[in-house]
DNA sequence: TGTAAAACAGGATGACTGTCCTGTTTTGGA
DNA sequence: TCCAAAACAGGACAGTCATCCTGTTTTACA
């Protein structure tokens, strides 16, 4: 009972939104009453806090931790979840982006709960990247980029990409960015001393 | 009066969402009666396709096209963006986020007619950036990466770290994507023939 | 079997939502 | 000056919202 409530509201705050999302949709769809779903999620904040922590986490961990643990290499990790989740976006024929980054826009400023939460799964997303360009460096392989800011760039423009493809309804720009990624960051000759001593005094 | 419907409602719609503004909020803050707000917006719909059309629109043509038309080159209008911002969000102590971004992603998929408009305004600014590589790559200056490409990823990073710093509450992951960004992408000798053609068979 | 707690049912409630309607005032051109 | 149209005032309207309440059923354990 509390799992089919958990299911539908994920589905519900991915497609439509926290605050777009009644209640009382809820209750209909999952099939439960309010007595119940109020036993088990006293406040829709409690719901939403139940679906971040448990959900959004779930889908982070699966899509891109788990196969960056699994790859080869960071590039390589990197380059196969994009490829993945293009090929998904397209075969199912539409965007709904990602479910962090549509609650991170939705509540991150609604609420500080929220904001803490989905701030959390960020941070070890951006990490799991890290450790596996640092794990890369160590073993002697290539990448000489710092691995904070890579992984940072990284969850950025994978973020980025999704919400261009959401708003287009077309995944290519997903293509477009890690080809752009591809042929620029992940090279292994990529970058140089002198530049990006420059560019740290500038900033 | 339009004028000050509009201030009101692109302040609210960026600081709480679409849907967490209500009319009636709007309508007290902007000091206007519910007769004059429905003279000039018959629904909230079309308050907010105005916002988006003129206030959104702009903010993007003011904070990245207009800089990039200005910059000496591509990369150095991408760089002066990303340090502008970033030291702006850094100054003001707090983090909004993108507006184009906030809305794109809490309307998108909640009415045909907004994310047509969003769309456009994604697409005009890619736009902007990849004309002005092909006038870099015209003029013979570096950068030989595909201009949609490194338009796409610009726009994608800088829109994925904004999500960051917006949940984080920190700008500082802007500098870490810029970085990233000089390091790699934007280097002149970045990327090679060879992996960018096996990169175009697997995808 | 007995019993206390958890799980659930189903509706009540009051606040709030977006929209619209009927008047009144202001404006701009003839 | 006159008049039609635009601009605005102020509130009514029906509907929806999240929350909470009082009972009833099920479960877990002794």
């Amino acid at each position: 009972m509390r799992k089919k409530v958990l299911d539908v509201a994920e589905e519900a705050f991915q497609a439509r939104g926290y605050h777009a999302s009644s209640m009382g949709d809820l209750m209909a769809t999952a099939g439960v009453t309010g007595g119940a779903l109020h036993h088990h999620f006293p406040t829709k904040k409690a719901l939403a806090l139940a679906v971040i922590e448990e959900r959004v986490a779930a889908a982070v961990e699966e899509t891109w931790i788990a196969p960056m643990r699994m790859a080869p290499s960071a590039r390589e990790g990197v380059r196969s979840v994009f490829a993945a989740v293009a090929a998904e976006l397209e075969q199912q024929g539409f965007v709904r982006g990602c479910p962090l980054n549509n609650l991170a826009h939705e509540l991150s400023l609604a609420d500080p709960d929220f904001r803490i939460a989905l701030a959390g799964i960020f941070s070890t997303w951006r990490q799991a990247i890290a450790d596996k360009i640092s794990a890369d460096q160590q073993a002697g392989r290539e990448l000489g980029a710092d691995p904070q800011r890579f992984a940072a760039l990284a969850v950025a423009s994978y973020s980025g990409a999704m919400s261009m493809a959401k708003t287009a309804q077309d995944a290519s720009v997903l293509r477009d960015c890690l080809m752009a990624l591809e042929q620029g960051v992940m090279s292994s000759k990529a970058g140089t001393r002198r530049r990006s001593r420059i560019l740290h005094r500038a900033l």
